[in-house]
RNA sequence: GGGCAGAUACUCAAGCGGUCAACGAGGACAGACUGUAAAUCUGUUGACGAUAGUCUACGAAGGUUCGAAUCCUUCUCUGCCCA
């Protein structure tokens, strides 16, 4: 029923960072092949965030594999921690969230996660569920297994510590709820990004502590943005979200460096020959542009399937590539053919957040009418009965009816 | 409890009574070049308004002054040192 020991260690290790320990991890898959069942492997997701990206989807796909192997993927609703508000990461306090926005987020995560997981096979819990049980008595006695120094250790606590940044009490407080999970489901293996060890860590003791097997670890890479350089994060702006349309998804991977493009092979895709793939980048006969044509195919192809993957390029290659005005734009009527003003137009249309916006934008030559630069700002611009092409910037195009 | 330092636009960071919508750097956006890559060069980066000008902004609230991001008072928040 279970593939081969081996086999599942191959997949289970592919991307990975750390994985603690190996040893540990085979003796617990051995025994689930004996006994024929499945190991749990755990992830907490935090709903205080429910717009998920590629980047999430890394350790999410990891997830995956697990209930591709047959084993039981169990999902953690950290609903209890999002209520509080976990302000650690930086200095910003996160605002507290209510019970519905819990609950709205949660779904929404939940319909997110769905395109990467098999919905049917994951087992879902929330950690309220266990933590609300708990009483301060039950706190402090938690509390008391770990000491200041040993907190310190994480990294980004060490940090801060030494940044002389304020770190609030109770965010010490968040690797021991997250390791109570662990305890509560008897969690075999979690899983979690590389600045999820520490707090995977404290789970393994933990469950030492209640007598219970401690659980392996996995962590996986953060995935850089679209820049390249900093993990892919929504608010840094370089993220590809679950949420894109097909379009922009495909157009944000083809604006990748070209040193991410094995990173996202291995870590964004199901394509099994990255041997292959890091062949071809080393090839210099390769245009490195087809690899990411492909990567982007292959990613779009996973959230949106083949129709959408092909489309996408299409619309790709028409707008870039052939610097044509792709054939299917948005429309807009306006019902009379008498002279607009373009920055009011512009801003009435969302294609610019302010009026100043728009001018600096005209100023700067971003602005065209049936591929004609807009030079001055005041201008205005007559629709016509077949529609007039007005493009902002790179990729923001508008057909303009009367 | 006492002492000291700090809070400036997306971020970091200057400014210490008028010339400050605020130096500089990063980021972002746009243009050129290109493979919508990277690198490079150029421009822009509070809002409204036609170049004038007006309004809103320098942790919060008051005050001094013709005039404050800059001085005073109180408050809020943060860090450090001493107890």
């Amino acid at each position: 029923m279970f593939p081969t020991l081996n086999e599942q260690m191959d997949a289970i290790r592919r991307g990975a960072v750390d994985l603690i320990n190996e040893d540990d991890l085979a003796k617990k898959i051995e025994r689930s092949r004996a006994q024929n069942k499945p190991l749990i492997a755990k992830l907490g997701a935090d709903p205080s965030t429910p717009d998920l990206h590629i980047g999430h989807g890394v350790v999410l796909r990891k997830l995956r594999t697990f209930q591709d192997l047959g084993h039981q993927a169990t999902l953690i609703i950290g609903d209890f921690t999002a209520m509080i508000g976990d302000p650690s990461g930086r200095q910003k306090t996160r605002p507290m969230l209510t019970q519905e926005e819990v609950d709205r987020n949660g779904q929404t995560y939940m319909e997110q996660v769905s395109k990467i997981l098999d919905r049917n096979k994951l087992e879902v819990r929330r950690n309220s569920t266990w933590l609300n049980a708990m009483t301060f008595t039950d706190v402090i006695k938690l509390a008391a297994i770990y000491t200041v120094s040993q907190m310190l250790e994480r990294d980004d606590f060490h940090k801060r510590f030494n940044a002389e940044q304020p770190i609030s009490l109770h965010e010490f407080l968040y690797p021991l709820a997250q390791g109570m999970d662990s305890v509560a489901i008897h969690s075999d293996i979690e899983l979690g990004g590389t600045d999820q060890r520490f707090n995977l860590l404290v789970g393994r003791e933990l469950q030492r502590h209640f007598n219970q097997e401690p659980q392996c670890i996995l962590t996986m890479p953060l995935l850089e943005g679209t820049d390249g350089e900093r993990k892919m994060s929504k608010s840094y702006g370089n993220s590809i979200n679950f949420s894109d349309s097909p379009d922009d998804m495909f157009g944000k991977i083809m604006s990748i460096p070209d040193s991410m493009i094995y990173r996202y092979f291995e870590l964004a895709t199901n394509v099994s020959n990255l041997a292959e793939i890091e062949r071809q980048l080393k090839d210099s006969s390769t245009n490195p542009r087809d690899l990411k044509v492909r990567l982007g195919q292959e990613i779009v192809r996973g959230f949106y399937g083949d129709d959408a993957a092909e489309e996408a390029y299409e619309k790709f290659r028409t707008m870039f590539v052939k610097k044509e005005i792709p054939d299917d734009i948005e429309e807009v009527s306006v019902g009379s053919n008498s002279p607009l003003s373009i920055v009011d137009f512009i801003v009435d249309h969302k294609l610019a957040p302010s009026k100043s916006e728009a001018r600096r934008l005209i100023d700067g030559g971003a602005v065209s009418i049936d591929g004609e630069k807009v030079a001055d700002s005041k201008s205005s611009f007559s629709p016509t009965a077949d529609g007039v092409v007005l493009k902002v910037g790179k990729r923001k195009f508008l057909k303009v009816k009367a």
